[in-house]
DNA sequence: TATATAAAACGGGCCGTTCCGTTTCGTCAA
DNA sequence: TTGACGAAACGGAACGGCCCGTTTTATATA
């Protein structure tokens, strides 16, 4: 309920405001409930360019500087946001293109359907003029992309996938083709699209790939499972 | 040299200022290139988050209302500044690999020691803001991919690659890792990390690669051409 | 004369900060 | 257990500053 340390820690080392954090520190938890509850409304309502501290305050019916008691910036704000939405978790099929392609539709769906796509978006562009945020979402990245690479090492592991594969690389792949979509407004991509991305991952777009017309055959076959 | 037509309608048809470009309309093209140039000096020295149409004035010696005769917003002024850059050629090495690989290097390179990777990170974080500009952007993009692409459609000729392969969606891939890259300061690969990731577009991460054997053979004997 | 120009000023919005007076909540003595 | 105290949060208002996009004015140019 009640968090001893202002959030603002989270992102920013502060050495000014020692006398606030020395013993007292008590935040009202509603408050920056109500807080982020505003800024993800004014995101999604009126979007990233009208996504202001005052604009927030005003939704939150909250004063600017109890914002800027517990948050250095618009970004850190931002950051919370989106790390209080849900994630996509991973799918475990049992089969790496079903994992991946589940994963895109998954994600793509969660961005486009829920708030954490705009917030996510957002955030990137933040990143583009903050290097405080730009330094987060790198690590984020970096999480994110081990946290995806577990798919490959599983497949890894049931001999799916060559054992000298790079999987923070493959990730990284992956996760690039959807952050471009979002960044793009092509979030609307069919399965089927999104299948031919991952199987040129996957399978290569070599011509003389001999498990081709047998991999073909696997693909329209499990295509049930993930439905 | 000097344009008839304000550059402002590469982005914006407009209804107003009628009046002006009836005949008149005869810009200094000195101005308009002093003011090119002060935008990009102030993106490059100062950033994206300093980048504003009052800060180029300056640095200019122009009056705004000059620039907002003749850009409608930021993103217009933008999208020019990096217009005028000179663009990345598609290698033609004969190997679909190497064209990529040479390709990705160009691209890295080009980002990080011109300032065009700066422009277009802030047009991309300008296109999260400005529905103007995110279209402007996809229009881009789109061409950008069938230019990528004529590197497979390429290698599709010589039977490198299969014929039913969408060779826009793998341009797809391609600089969807590039722009991640760009976005998340991550331009320092070297070589053998971009010859991984575009190794696994092309051959495919499957353990069961018939051809993986041979494919490393004709890699290291191609590394050459392309240095 | 007609047009573009630089410069200045406008109203408006947001920034991050500083005050104000009020409310909340942990502490501690009665 | 109660109640007063004080620290620290709170909402609200206002500040100087920057930038927005526009308007006005006077100057230079063809």
């Amino acid at each position: 309920m009640l968090r001893k340390l202002p959030i603002r820690k989270k992102l920013m080392a502060e050495d000014a405001d020692r006398a606030r954090k020395s013993i007292g520190a008590r935040r009202n938890p509603d408050s920056a409930d109500a807080i982020l509850d505003a800024a993800e409304a004014v995101l999604v309502e009126s979007g990233y360019s009208s996504f202001s501290i005052e604009a927030v305050a005003r939704r939150a019916r909250a004063g600017k500087p109890t914002i800027y008691r517990w948050w250095p910036s618009k970004a850190a704000l931002l950051f919370d946001v989106y790390q209080r939405l849900k994630r996509v978790e991973n799918p475990d099929t049992g089969n790496l293109e079903d994992d991946l392609v589940g994963f895109l539709k998954n994600l793509f769906s969660h961005w486009h359907e829920t708030s954490s796509g705009s917030v996510f978006r957002s955030l990137i562009a933040e990143a583009q003029s903050d290097a405080t945020v730009a330094a987060v979402l790198v690590e984020y990245t970096k999480g994110r992309h081990a946290h995806t690479g577990q798919m490959i090492e599983r497949a890894k592991a049931r001999g799916e996938v060559a054992a000298d594969v790079d999987s923070t690389l493959v990730a990284d792949l992956v996760a690039s083709f959807a952050w471009t979509h979002l960044l793009t407004n092509r979030l609307n991509e069919d399965e089927a699209t999104l299948r031919r991305a991952v199987g040129y991952v996957l399978k290569g777009i070599a011509a003389d790939d001999a498990g081709s017309v047998d991999a073909a055959a696997v693909r329209r076959r499990r295509r049930r499972i993930i439905g």
